[in-house]
RNA sequence: CGCGGUGUGGAGCAGCUAGGUAGCUCGUCGGGCUCAUAACCCGAAGGUCAGGGGUUCAAAUCCUCUCGCCGCAACCA
């Protein structure tokens, strides 16, 4: 009998910096799930690896003085350190610089060309010159650059389109037909709402702005930018070629699942099915879109000083403890949150309490009471029946909770058990037993079942804790490792003789912890301040003259109303008395200021601005404010300058 | 009225698709045991299942309205 193919991947990493924690959790994940179908009997394929292109990292190599390659091949070797660290079990780790990748990228690119779905046009959109980028209104920062804080321009470039719009219907009925295809339901529900019936556009698949990117073979001033590049490599890993595919491709498309953060689930959802539709090709069956991990309530990120990587929390907590907690504190369906102090919790309660001692409690009988020889169980009892039962129903659980990709429920599932058994010990109570001689036999039994249990147990944790498992069922002497091995009860094999009781987690003292990781924490955010200061020599916009200046027309204005744009956030509605019969402008400033904070004041009036509309209202010009670390602060003019004077 | 999710004992979550004594882990309090990593086992306290209305013999679960939080979209001229 064949085994059946399961094909498995992670989204690539984009290679511009070393992944925090959050960003690890989805190739553990992904690890579990691989680890799980193998060990199923499933012939599995599990694919991670990194997106090396585009111009975040042409720059970031710039300023470090290295090439773009030399930039990516740190990272991904970074990138590559914590797959080891976390014992990822992958397959097979593509880079989109491989030059196999690289080649039929552009194959795949010809041929959507030649069969009428990719067709250049031009592209409009604003510009910054210096940056040599386009940006889309909603990617500017107060109007400028979002990279460097220069002005734009509006500027259309010669481009490469993808048709989305031909596909539109197909794709829609397609999901709609497939209601497996996207999960989770609510991610479904936002992809078919806001992007597919509102209608799709064409996408924009080539960029002469800058170089690091894979070229367009026939108009080589193009390169191919991102979705055509880094989607691909879901079938360029397997040896897909429009010219005639590898055998791996053959037998593991179409992709199985796809384990994607819920952010990309837009590329992921819309532009892949439709380039693989335009292909010919099968589309995956499955895209499973995870939340997020998040540092208590906010987001990772290196200024707030709460960046975890994996390698920190491996050092305190062993791979198999991180590994641990990243599947165990994931809701299904909400984001999770990673603290250090449900990270103890849960080491200390679950690994060394639960589990941990029920292991040493046992292993330390079976050498006290038998010098360590495991005895045959003779002796059954009515006790026995519910723990046996318990241990044989588990792993039918589980193997239903990993169908679903309920890693959490799993976890409880197999917990669980060890908790049953550390109950057994107690209804059983083989200290007792061990003082009547007459008892041995039923001793030796109660003690098989413990193992035998505790067997279940380390079988099961294989995918989820793989150093852990082995420890444990070296420590017990278990032969019989495999998952079929699960359908009795009794694989253990009696006469062979269990090891040395070694604890499995050492407890971890978590105000001494605490202690240790404020300071690390307030490490970290000092340095990172200071690489804040010392990163901001600050770049002014080119030089202009007198005449450039004397463009802008700035005038003294009063509030005199102020009321917030409703369905926006970030939008307040003014109404000015500028000294010229008064006007609207709408300012994005409704986080850092009440609408009744602002009237009666005075400020500055940016007042020949070209109008334009901001969430359906007009707005006419721009009110003068600061960017500071707190926030945005109007300038506010003094109460003595009248209305309508000219600022310069 | 842009789309969707969510609100369950102190904390974190499950239950809702197919209504029928409200469940799990952690924490707290009391007790037990001693094989073990001050661990383990038992018991208890603690919930108007966000709120109002409705359907039903019966609603955390279905319908409807209101409020809170979150995500997506829109959006910092």
């Amino acid at each position: 009998m064949s085994k059946k193919p399961f094909y498995i991947t992670t989204a690539i990493a984009y290679a511009s910096k070393k992944p925090h924690i959050g960003n690890t959790y989805e190739v553990v994940f992904t690890d579990a799930v691989a680890r799980f179908k193998r060990m199923q009997g499933f012939d599995v394929y599990f694919l991670t690896g990194t997106d090396e292109h585009g111009l975040k990292i042409e720059e970031l190599a710039k300023t470090e003085g290295i090439t773009p390659k030399e930039h990516v091949d740190k990272v991904a070797a970074e990138i590559k350190d914590i797959c080891k660290i976390m014992n990822i079990s992958y397959d097979g780790f593509i880079r989109t610089t491989d030059e196999q990748h690289e080649k039929v990228v552009q194959k795949i690119f010809n041929k959507l060309y030649e069969n009428g779905d990719i067709y250049k046009s031009s592209y409009e959109g604003l510009y910054c010159t210096p940056c040599e980028s386009f940006w889309t209104q909603s990617q500017l920062v107060d109007g400028k650059c979002p990279d460097c804080g220069r002005e734009v321009q509006p500027a259309n470039e010669e481009a490469y389109f993808l048709k989305l719009s031909k596909y539109q219907k197909w794709l829609e009925d397609y999901i709609e037909e497939h209601p497996d295809f996207i999960t989770p339901e609510s991610r479904k529900k936002e992809m078919l709402n806001n992007f597919i019936k509102p209608g799709l556009q064409d996408l924009c698949v080539s960029r002469t702005t800058f170089t690091w990117s894979i070229p367009v073979t026939f108009d080589p001033k193009h390169v191919i930018y991102v979705w055509i590049d880094a989607l691909s490599n879901y079938i360029t890993a397997l040896g897909y070629d429009p010219d005639g595919s590898d055998e791996l491709f053959k037998k593991y498309w179409p992709c199985d699942c796809h384990v994607i953060g819920k952010d990309i689930m837009r590329f992921h959802s819309i532009y892949w099915p439709i380039m693989l539709h335009a292909l010919g090709l099968e589309i995956p069956k499955k895209l499973f879109g995870h939340n997020w991990i998040l540092f208590g309530e906010d987001k990772m990120s290196k200024s707030r000083g709460n960046v975890i990587y994996a390698d920190d929390v491996v050092k305190s907590f062993g791979v198999d403890g991180a590994r641990y907690y990243l599947l165990s504190e994931m809701p299904v369906s909400s984001d999770g949150s990673i603290t250090y102090e449900s990270l103890i919790e849960r080491y200390n309660s679950d690994l060394a309490n639960t589990l941990g001692n029920l292991v040493n409690r046992t292993v330390a009988m079976s050498k006290k009471y038998f010098g360590g020889e495991i005895k045959a169980p003779v002796c059954q009892e009515a006790v026995d029946n519910e723990l046996i039962a318990k241990a044989v129903e588990m792993p039918k659980a589980v193997a239903g909770f990993m169908d679903e990709y309920r890693m959490a429920d799993s976890i409880e599932a197999i917990m669980s058990l060890a908790r049953r058994a550390n109950k057994y010990i107690d209804e059983t109570a083989p200290w007792v037993l061990a003082k009547d001689e007459t008892k041995s036999e039923r001793l030796g039994t109660v003690l098989y079942n413990l193992l035998e249990t505790i067997r279940f147990l380390g079988v099961i944790l294989t995918p989820f804790m793989p150093e852990t498992a082995e420890k444990i069922l070296d420590e017990i002497g278990a032969e019989a490792r495999d998952f079929a091995s699960l359908e009795n009860f009794g694989g253990l094999e009696a006469g062979k003789s269990v090891g040395e009781p070694v604890p499995l987690f050492a407890r971890i003292d978590a105000d001494k912890f605490m202690e240790e990781a404020a300071a690390k924490m307030a490490a970290q955010i000092a340095a990172a301040k200071q690489e804040e200061e010392t990163a901001e020599e600050i770049e002014l916009a080119p030089e202009i003259t007198i005449d450039d200046f004397a463009k802008i027309e700035i005038r003294a204005a009063k509030v005199v109303a102020c009321e917030k744009v409703k369905k926006s956030k970030k939008l307040l509605c003014l109404q000015l008395d500028d000294g010229m019969g008064g006007r609207q402008v709408v300012s994005g400033i409704a986080q850092y200021y009440a609408p009744e904070d602002l009237i009666g004041k005075k400020i500055q009036l940016i007042a020949n601005l070209k109008p334009c509309k901001l969430c359906g209202v007009d707005s006419f010009g721009m009110i003068c404010a600061a960017d500071t670390p707190d926030g945005v602060k109007v300038i506010f003019v003094d109460d003595s300058i009248p209305v309508g004077s000219k600022i310069r």
